[in-house]
DNA sequence: TTTTTACAATTGAATGTTCATTCGGTTTGC
DNA sequence: GCAAACCGAATGAACATTCAATTGTAAAAA
């Protein structure tokens, strides 16, 4: 592992672990054994380093579990088999994944590159519903960007208190959310 | 307005708009234009401060939307008044929602405070649900915590995403997104 | 009524610490 | 021998918290 990524790592830990502000790039340079004056030959900023995790762990997730998810004849299974996607990546990376949901909304990062990883995740999440649509199974007179952030809203949600620990999620627990959020969004 | 008062004002707008880490006692202060000491008078500490914050903007958005909402007759319109209930406290109240948002998963808050609040969240809300179970309503074999989970992750990410710009929300697709709620928890 | 007393509210300068960032120098790889 | 990678002590600013001193206040004592 290269120090830049050492950085990396060793930083989206213990910000999960101890938060942005008691998470010092002294202590950064410490717990990864790399030198302060490196960590700013890498990163202009404390700022910097953030937004640059964000942006690392956001495109990581998007590559995952949008864009190489593969399109299925049954749309049903295609639907819940993306959604399982999002489920597993979340649980093999739950640090991560915690640190993208709690800084989603932080004002640290910068919006350029939020705005940009939105793009991106919504043309990937387009994909699919355009073929729901298409197929006529969505409920009707509804938009489709009102459908889109109904799916984001549910699926993300579940998923985080499933991360959190505040719901326990077995396989059958799972088709069953996938049903209910299918049934929110179909005829 | 007490200076107790004052302080909690001010430093909610201010941290809204900066972020805990840029907002300090003494600017704080300055603002309020209350002296720092007399902060220290009232708060022990600004941990002690934040987590003020968020239990009195909690405890007053569940007085007002779920403890105060009265049971109808028909459960699809108590169903739907309960999450105009949010919906029009959230419009009314945008920069305390997002705080209560955006700090909802942030360690500075004090863990007992929050497992107090959730606590009485779920109690209000467990009312509606058993009422609709006990009328047969609810999906079959799945349990009343899921149901739960899946209409609070919903409703809190979709009124967060109005609040935030993310979507627009005139009465017809708030009627819209209610609908889809409901058609996924009930048969 | 006036004075005394006690204590709560209030003040902000001072303290000691922590931190992000810089920079002059050293090492490494080519 | 050159440039990029690397180092960590030094710097100066910002910050949370403390505390000795002052003011307000309300009740008890005179």
């Amino acid at each position: 592992m290269s120090k830049r990524e050492k950085v990396l790592d060793t930083a989206v830990k213990m910000i999960i672990e101890n938060g942005i502000q008691n998470t010092s790039m002294g202590k950064i340079s410490k717990n990864s054994g790399v030198a302060v004056g490196t960590i700013y030959h890498y990163f202009e900023s404390k700022e910097d380093l953030i937004t640059e995790i964000y942006r690392n762990l956001k495109i990581k997730m998007l590559e995952r579990v949008i864009e190489n998810s593969q399109p299925m004849d049954d749309l049903y299974d295609y639907f819940k088999s993306s959604i399982k996607l999002l489920i597993k990546y979340a649980e093999e990376n739950p640090i991560e994944f915690e640190f993208m949901e709690r800084h989603h909304m932080s004002p640290v990062i910068d919006a350029k590159v939020k705005e940009e990883i939105e793009n991106r995740y919504k043309k990937g999440v387009k994909k699919i519903f355009k073929m729901l649509d298409e197929e006529g199974l969505l409920k009707e007179d509804i938009s489709l960007e009102l459908i889109i952030q109904y799916f984001q809203s549910s699926v993300m949600g579940l998923v985080r208190s499933y991360i959190n620990g505040e719901i326990k999620m077995t396989e059958k627990e799972i088709e069953q959310l996938i049903q209910m959020i299918w049934d929110g969004i179909t005829k």
